[in-house]
DNA sequence: TTGTAGGCGTTATCAG
DNA sequence: CTGATAACGCCTACAA
């Protein structure tokens, strides 16, 4: 009796497929000790019901597809965490998906939950720059989406964010206050979406302390640590800013490991700020001055969200939420 | 035309069923034009094959479930990383859950995963010291396990691990050498696994040094870390160890931050080595030295290794693989 | 309270 | 090369 399933129990026990499954459905309609001999049956032979088969009848799956563009980063585990919180409570399982920043992965994962693999969607997108459209029919299919942290502004939809405009305005001026004249801003790719606002923030408070705007002063870095490493280099060697404030917290390491390799003393020489989940910022040579954002929050957030959709049908008005991050100046920014 | 399916679209085409399946199976049996006149048509109107429905006639889901402790640690996630990258390449996807080290979350997580949700099963336990026959039907269902890291020794599956025994051996004798007279050896759980083996490294390397061992000299923490902050101010002040090994890095954290508090001086008055796996150890202050587990690849190794279970029929031997892990010795350790 | 039967959407088999 | 058909395992009307 390898395979197991219902009609094989229905045999055994003499009764049929209906009266099990009722057992397996917390069904009111079922004689008590019908179903305690029915589970303990089954318990005893192994059986559960087959989901695959459940799902096709019910056309649900309890899962929610989780889409980030990376997973060994600190802030995208913890938005992790939340959601997967969520989700356990709702009885909802994860399938997790990596799209490294590619959107050609982005879109094909997409694609592949088309067809009711997943009931919802939470992902932090990679193509701002591209066409949206293969999100779209997820809407036809009434599969709900929420996004967190990046977003696609065309799309319609529920979305998680944090004020990242305040707290680069904020961060940079809180540069400028402790004495920077040559604040430089690192960014991955500052035209589009949160390297964008972010970007936004930090000039407006340059020019709310009537500091000019020097182009070179935003330097542009790519996904490549070793690549990271020289353009920052040349940058603290040639350009010499007074000050750094990093959109990405990767880049505000490689600022420190250059700094380390050329004998630039942070903060006396360089101070650093940086968006940053890194539980351990406060145990840095010397401890990084950080914008932290609430992941884990947003991830419950973000799947709260989803659930309040798939809950009412699909009828919830999409909203937009923002939350705040936390300024924490530590050493690397603060002057003599 | 809302909810569109293989019928559906072979009456719209006037075509059978059985031909569109064969369009989407790279079935060769099919004239060429009329496979790409029906994928054509397909993606037009938005149509792929559900999932539940092949699965369910398939018996495949092509998904693996990934069952870690948690999610938003280093080693952990980049271990996720590097199943990822192995099942992408397979055309599977992953299905993740977290323990967050309680045992009945694994059990109850196995149990569903019982019934066809989940090919294969990578996994590192938390329930050392329970009963594992959970484990032992999904055998009957063919159902494949790997563990990686935590593993369960009564349990006859492919695990990968490291080298801990030695990697623990070898840091406690580096202590030993630069001079450190008491070791103290920071666990989460003596008793069990992996803390065991490093313990025994730990101690083997002391006896091998002619030094008694002083069971004071294990602390043991918890999960919390409120609590391990006062145990470990506790124990530096009253046991005054000269030496850290730790094997978990949050303990190591924790000591960092207690010598911070309470003017302990690293290395001076205190080194520290431990199992990490942060990126950023090297900017601590001081430099962490670390035993570092090769998270990526042990991810990489036990998802090669479920596949080779998978495509063999699951008459592939089960095997032990070991890794080693590095050593890297940085300021936290070293004697002036 | 329980049983019967049809169908969820797909694909493998077999026949043409 | 294409079509008809019977499963895959389950659940829910509906009937009893």
């Amino acid at each position: 009796m390898d395979n197991i399933n219902i009609k094989k129990l229905a045999k055994e026990l003499n009764i049929s497929t209906s009266t099990i499954s009722r057992a397996f459905n917390g069904n009111t309609d079922i004689n008590k000790d019908t179903k305690e001999r029915i589970l303990a049956y089954a318990k005893q032979h192994n059986y559960l019901p087959n989901h695959y088969a459940s799902n096709l009848r019910d056309k649900k799956s309890n899962t929610l597809a989780v889409i980030v563009p990376e997973i060994a980063n600190d802030f995208f585990s913890q938005a992790i965490n939340g959601i997967e919180e969520v989700a356990r409570k709702k009885g909802f399982y994860i399938l997790l998906y990596r799209t490294d920043d590619v959107f050609e992965k982005e879109v094909s994962f997409v694609n592949y939950l088309n067809n009711g693999k997943a009931d919802g969607i939470i992902m932090s997108v990679s193509g701002e720059a591209n066409d949206h459209n293969y999100l779209r029919q997820l809407e036809k299919k009434h599969v709900p989406v929420v996004f967190f942290d990046r977003v696609y502004e065309d799309i319609e939809a529920a979305k998680v964010t944090t004020n990242d405009y305040d707290s680069s305005f904020a961060a940079t001026e809180h540069l400028i206050k402790t004495g920077c004249k040559k604040v430089a801003y690192l960014v991955v790719n500052k035209s589009i979406s949160i390297g964008k606002v972010r970007m936004q923030g930090y000039m407006d408070a340059l020019a709310r302390h009537k500091i000019a705007f020097d182009d070179n002063l935003v330097i542009d870095c790519s996904n490549d640590e070793k690549v990271n490493y020289k353009i920052l280099k040349k940058a603290l060697q040639e350009i010499r800013p007074d000050g750094i404030f990093s959109s990405v917290e990767r880049l505000a390491f490689a600022t420190y490991y250059v700094c380390n390799d050329i004998g630039i003393s942070i903060p006396n020489d360089l101070k650093v700020i940086s968006f940053s989940s890194l539980r351990v910022a406060p145990l840095l040579s010397p401890p990084l001055s950080t914008i932290t954002q609430p992941a884990y929050e947003m991830g419950v957030k973000a799947a709260t969200l989803l659930f309040d959709v798939l809950e009412n049908n699909g009828n919830t008005p999409k909203k937009e939420h923002v939350l705040k991050s936390k300024l924490f100046i530590r050493k690397s920014s603060i002057g003599e």
